[in-house]
DNA sequence: TGGACTGCGCATCCGA
DNA sequence: TCGGATGCGC
DNA sequence: GTCCA
């Protein structure tokens, strides 16, 4: 139902030539993966990328999901680029920027602005969805019939709360808080707080936050644990045969008052909300968006490179194994022959062991932040 | 020029 | 009521 | 929107 493209006055037809050259000289940020530093705040274009961010919202909240990611890609692209860009052309050489962006760059760096990004901000009805896509739990296709029944704010989301879903009502209740970002020294003690009910679980347990916290930053957007244990395995997994440590955590988690609220609730996946219990001397604390996921054992390591990221550090080593003739995912790495995958599970006891496989030089966490 | 772009767990909806 | 489809988040 | 077969 979402319209199809409609692209019309941009056909996108001009300079044919320049375009192949272009296309011949592209920096691929593939091999080798360009460093970028922890705190990568050298942007000498940030105008370009802030407007090419807002795009990008605007396309996921329209249901593009794909024009959402090629924008966000040209983004990272453009930050990972030392010098400040002076025509549409220089940025063309990047990878994800095409003819329809570099036009764009041209127009901005030339008047400031942009048409396009304009109008879209003057439509009441895109700006609208943007707003109440920033619930949690609701997503382009709610938004949209929610504003086509006339619902355009927060404020008219709380009158008719009742016929959100729960998940919805969670995310309509918390937030500004879920807009926060969560301090490294906060998550350090829920840390500790979910290692201690996991070991009086079962001490053989193993567990790991991960995200942007794993790799060394100073504020995650959520938190994000993965646990294991050496009984849980693949072949469990796959027969369903049930494990249930996440609910018996989250039991544990409820009766300290760490856990406030849940978003969903399965055997290998809990979605909730945590808050550190505030004290009359402490500081007082925020809710805060945490998950738990439930990996098989012989998937652990490929699960905590998966979920420590970044998304484009994950982007370019699983291009780098598809050379090396590996498909790498969340689960396991795997040998193609003849493009076809071979079942036969590769088995590691590190992270470092799958840099091995496909002859990467071994990146700790914190130097994945591209 | 048209298809790929990760794909899977959970909640909820929908149709038989 | 049940199995599959869909929306959503990540 | 970009890339690629």
């Amino acid at each position: 139902m979402a319209g199809k493209r409609k692209d019309k006055d941009n056909s996108s037809s001009d300079d044919s030539s320049s375009e192949d050259d272009i296309k011949k000289k592209k920096l691929k940020t593939n091999t080798p993966l360009i460093k970028v530093s922890v705190t990568s705040n050298d942007n000498k274009n940030k105008q370009l990328t802030d407007i090419l961010t807002e795009l990008s919202v605007f396309e996921k909240n329209k249901g593009q999901v794909h024009r959402f990611t090629a924008y966000r890609k040209a983004v990272l692209s453009i930050k990972a680029y030392p010098h400040e860009i002076k025509s549409g052309l220089e940025a063309q050489k990047l990878d994800g920027v095409g003819a329809k962006i570099a036009k764009k760059i041209d127009e901005i760096l030339k008047t400031g602005d942009l048409k396009k990004l304009k109008s879209q901000n003057q439509d009441e009805t895109l700006t609208a969805i943007n707003q109440l896509s920033r619930v949690t739990g609701i997503g382009p296709q709610k938004a949209k019939s929610l504003v086509e029944e006339g619902i355009k704010t927060i404020d008219d989301l709380k009158k008719i709360k009742n016929t959100l879903t729960h998940h919805q009502q969670i995310g309509l209740k918390y937030f500004s808080e879920f807009e926060q970002r969560v301090p490294r020294k906060e998550i350090e003690v829920f840390e500790k707080l979910v290692s201690n009910s996991l070991f009086s679980i079962d001490p053989n347990i193993i567990s790991q936050v991960c995200g942007s916290y794993r790799r060394g930053l100073e504020s995650s957007g959520d938190i994000d644990i993965l646990i294991s244990h050496p009984n849980f395995t693949l072949e469990m997994k796959d027969k369903k045969k049930t494990f249930n440590i996440i609910e018996k955590l989250v039991e544990s988690l409820k009766k300290k008052h760490i856990l406030i609220d849940d978003l969903s609730l399965g055997p290998l996946k809990y979605m909730g909300v945590c808050k550190l219990v505030s004290t009359e001397i402490s500081e007082q604390h925020i809710a805060r968006r945490i998950d738990f996921k439930l990996i098989p054992y012989e998937s652990y390591y490929f699960g905590l490179l998966h979920n420590t990221g970044s998304d484009e550090f994950n982007r370019q080593m699983r291009g780098i194994a598809l050379k090396q003739g590996f498909t790498l995912s969340e689960y396991s790495i795997n040998k193609l022959s003849k493009g076809v995958k071979n079942e036969t599970p590769i088995l590691v006891n590190s992270e470092k062991e799958i840099f091995d496989i496909i002859g990467m030089e071994y990146y700790p966490p914190n130097k994945r932040n591209l």
